[in-house]
DNA sequence: TTGTACGCGTTATCAC
DNA sequence: GTGATAACGCGTACAA
């Protein structure tokens, strides 16, 4: 069928171990010997059948991204293209292919997985998303296998190599930045609370309000589904309150773009009679109307480390948790006015 | 290690061939055995090593996708999470695994393309783009190896499984509705012409133009760098020609967002000024202001479709060449006025 | 209906 | 330095 190992060896007149030292650059094998080989390899087209270095070996080269459920909207986000860039220039680097699991369903996901670890296809997993109550984290660690997330995990965080930005922090930045501005009337509009993130800028935003000895209000949270219908309303809720909010903080551009749909339907302008602060700088936002003031969270990059993190463990197998924070950035555009 | 289907065997006290021959339901084998056999596998969790597997029966249950390069802008459209969840729902059925391959550089995506196609890590290839003179076509058809393409390639089609709009038609379309509105400066705002969708949808354009008897301007044909700084000169090159165009057909609409943004910046609007028809129907277009009319090209199916003609391939090597169009469909919403 | 024996393409462990 | 040889886990003729 096609070219394999034997084949070289005969070309090569060496036996076929020999050419799998050479394959592996082994420093006992002469110069002369691996020229010859390399030129028979190069002569017949030979590329190493990975499926057999697999079982003889016990290592895959390639990785296995965890996404969301397709059903879920959070799906559809520019998000994922932008970390999969990250992820896969270091596994490129690194020689690492990549595979992918998704599902329609929480319970396809996970039986995704249990394939993926079971079946050999990958010698480490990376979760591209971090919700409470995660199965797949618990079965990963049962397993003993190697595995990062990208975002905080809801829980035994210090266990589990991950890579975040430090989101609690940046929802205080956020705040602190409308609370500057004058604004006191500042809603907080967050996608699912199963999603770890925003929790954690949730908790930066009271916690900022609390230093600035402004009073919490339950009913300037909002909790919407990304772009969706309810979304509208929920909104049209927060602007109806008999004081309703200045400034807004979403933790989504794609929410705030939803967001600023629903104002401008109600009569309502941005920045004129609300200010907005968004997360995630996707590139979008650059050019909403108005362009959105929105914290840069460096998707790239969580990506890329959380991939680096993911290839030390499967390298150094006795590697402890490590917890890598990425810098976020307040790029302030045209969503926000002074009170 | 790990259970293998030996000690399956040993606790069912049958041969390991009789475990394969449960595994792959093989109607020769007794429904005791079989029970028998399958309480074995439960008892011990049991699950089949896939490279074992792969280098017995040359198979790999798993396709790989190609991505164009992620240095490209392109990449960042949130159109190839929505064909990537077409496929994977597709894979899913058959019970494939999905394998990534990018790069940041066309010749890393082709050196990725032949570690996976030699390395016999995937079954098939599936191309989620077409650009012409694309030389990973050329070898994946030299090699005679399982592939299909979303959108037309730019080459010997009729040989070629893909799936596609109809373009052209669409094309046409948008631009028979801009006339029927009164319009008959109409320019036209592509991506790359690299791509073949582009060209495609340029080519109806004319035909729209030509049957309508309206004389088709060079200077009314925009080659736009998606969402970068070059396109809002060219658009303003555009606005400020003598006779400026009144609507436009724009053939993505993320480009159709960066240009809403130019317009605005020179004091115009949308669609009282200009009248704007877009493509690919994001969901996000539904949140533009206005919300765009766009025609929606079924990213989805696109995607499903694809992955199935693959599969199809991969089942039964010698199937013809097919062509599958996925219908598409004017969404009218609020970016275009009658003159 | 089930078991035996071999091959798939590599790597690893001995020998020499 | 290099060559046999035995795994790795599974599928499949062939035999029984």
């Amino acid at each position: 069928m096609s070219v394999t190992i034997k084949d070289v060896a005969k070309l090569a007149n060496v036996a076929p171990s020999t050419v799998s030292r050479v394959i592996a650059n082994s420093p006992r094998i002469s110069e002369r010997t691996k020229k010859r080989v390399r030129e028979a390899m190069e002569y017949l087209g030979y590329h190493p059948n990975f499926n057999a270095r697999s079982l003889a070996n016990k290592n895959t080269q390639a990785i296995g991204l965890v996404m969301p459920s397709s059903a879920d909207k959070a799906f559809q986000n520019p998000f994922f293209p932008e970390v999969i860039r990250g992820i896969s220039t270091k596994a490129h680097e690194k020689n690492f292919a990549i595979y992918m699991s998704t599902g329609q369903t929480e319970q396809e996901i996970y039986d995704g997985v249990v394939a993926m670890i079971h079946g050999r296809r990958v010698d480490g997993i990376l979760l591209l998303y971090s919700r409470v109550g995660d199965r797949i984290i618990s079965l990963l660690q049962e397993k003993k296998f190697p595995f990062s997330v990208i975002g905080k995990p809801s829980k035994g965080a210090e266990q589990i190599t991950h890579v975040d930005n430090d989101n609690f922090k940046a929802g205080m930045e956020a705040t602190d930045y409308l609370i500057q501005l004058g604004h006191e009337r500042i809603a907080f509009v967050g996608g699912s609370l199963d999603l770890v993130v925003t929790i954690d800028r949730m908790l930066g935003y009271k916690k900022a309000l609390g230093d600035a000895d402004i009073l919490y209000r339950d009913d300037y949270i909002v909790q919407e589904e990304f772009l969706k219908e309810g979304g509208r309303e929920a909104i049209m809720g927060l602007m109806s309150l008999q004081t309703p909010p200045t400034a807004l903080i979403v933790t989504d551009d794609l929410m705030s773009f939803g967001i600023m749909g629903s104002i401008d339907e109600m009569g309502l302008s941005v920045p004129e009679d609300i200010s907005i602060v968004s997360f995630n700088n996707l590139m979008l936002g650059e050019f909403a109307k108005p362009p959105l003031t929105s914290i840069d969270i460096d998707i790239f990059k969580l990506g890329y480390q959380a991939a680096g993190c993911l290839l030390d463990q499967i390298e150094n197998s006795d590697q402890e948790a490590k917890r890598v924070i990425v810098p976020h950035k307040l790029i302030k555009r045209q969503t926000c006015q002074r009170l």
